[in-house]
DNA sequence: TATACGATTTTTGTATCCGATATGTTTCAT
DNA sequence: ATGAAACATATCGGATACAAAAATCGTATA
């Protein structure tokens, strides 16, 4: 599901500290605002400080810590990141951009190989929909069968740097999809026939298509959680706003 | 109140390590293929191993260095990523894509601000193309010039989030572009047309020929350069296959 | 009572040390 | 002479030690 070590894993101690932190993070055991302390995280997980710098600063690269008081230069004080409409949106774009750019892809790929790809995408979809139907829902089931339809589109036409790419904004689209994805449902209406669209697209093989189907797959989706999230706030009265109030303890 | 504290930076050492690092590697005196080891670097620059550490790990974050595979599970030696023509060719695709959805974002401007920036766009390429009059031809200005146009662009178009994007795979673009350049010159006519056509776009305000107009540049440019590694390698007798034979010393 | 000053405590950044392991070299036996 | 095994070296990952900066808290004073 979530967890995949994208470039090549290194260190023995860095990488699972690394794992567990954005894990905490993206599933919202660690909320937005949280301080996290090195000494602390070290203490907790029973490693030196070492490897938790190193866990830290892939963290601030993929947007899951940063600098409390923002000043450039000097990276200190570090905690979870806020999450807000706005942020969500440009990550959705560039991420529908990305995958879009790959996607086209498809449109240059053998007849023989583009109709596989088709198919396991229609496969992969009908997976995410019955996960869909299910009750009571398992949004952890759900989760990881639309991440596979996702997965399955882009193993296929993106080289490796694309891929990286898409990997790099992974970490916070899936804390906002975690996040938000329980407020969406239960009706994924759209989402069927956005996955659809894809899908013929992708059969069809005319790349613009492809492209533009699945980038308005990413802004719609945006749109919904940011419809989701705004619903949320309204009900909970400024549930950001508590933000800083957080402790790590 | 307290005092306003003036940009009280604490001066860190792997900050300048990075930056240097960095620059020995886009500019090529680090050559594809260079081992870098950590010792050597510390020693060289008279820090430590840690805040060394530290820069390398980004480094290997930006794509500019690599670990030397060959022994699957141990540790990780590094050395200068390798450059080639597909990785260029994806590079400048993601570059595209990401910088095309940014500009896309002019079409929504208020009239005002976008004439602004067309002017300004303007005022950049006359620049650029100033610089690339010059003989002799001094690349340094002249990729100078040519980033000015890009970071226009961008810094009125793009998202904080976009922005960092673009940021993570700059280093690797800057590394090719200085590379290959001077290759590519004298004649930067194609260059010249294409900006033009970005800048006739954001006059125009439509946001989907903006985005078609930004996209072509790069792509295109990343033709250009393609073209101008072919023709280097065959002159000199595939440049590329020393790649192993380096030392770092 | 509010503010300014100061000491204590946190927390980060850098240096150094240690252990593990791949890599390269030398030596010995066949 | 050739191959293997033992040995030496290079280099990395992690732990620990230390210093410096910042924040917090308490106290004193106007």
């Amino acid at each position: 599901m979530t967890s995949a070590t994208p470039p090549s894993f290194r260190p023995r101690a860095a990488a699972p500290v690394y794992a567990r932190l954005r894990d905490l993070i993206i599933r919202g055991r660690l909320e937005p605002g949280a301080r996290v302390t090195e000494d602390a995280i070290a203490l907790s997980l029973g490693v030196s400080r070492t490897p938790v710098r190193e866990a830290m600063q892939r963290l601030v690269r993929d947007g899951l810590l940063v600098p409390v008081d923002g000043h450039g230069g000097g990276r200190t004080r570090l905690w979870v990141s806020p999450m807000d409409a706005a942020t969500l949106d440009q990550l959705y774009r560039i991420a529908g951009a990305l995958e879009g750019l790959a996607a086209r892809n498809a449109a240059t790929l053998p007849p023989a190989r583009r109709a596989t790809l088709a198919r396991r995408l229609g496969s992969a979809e009908r997976a995410f929909q019955a996960a869909a139907a299910r009750r009571p829902l398992d949004y952890d089931r759900l989760f990881e069968r639309h991440d596979a339809f996702h997965r399955t589109l882009v193993s296929a036409t993106a080289g490796t740097e694309l891929k990286a790419q898409l990997e790099s904004i992974r970490p916070r689209v899936d804390r906002y999809e975690w996040y938000y994805a329980p407020l969406v449902g239960p009706d994924f209406a759209p989402t069927y026939r956005e996955h659809g669209a894809i899908i013929r697209a992708v059969r069809a093989g005319a790349g613009e298509s492809i492209e533009r189907a699945v980038r308005a797959n990413w802004v719609r989706g945006a749109a919904r959680l940011v419809r989701a999230l705004a619903t949320a706030e309204r009900k909970t009265g400024a549930a950001t706003s508590s933000l800083s109030s957080r402790a790590s303890r």
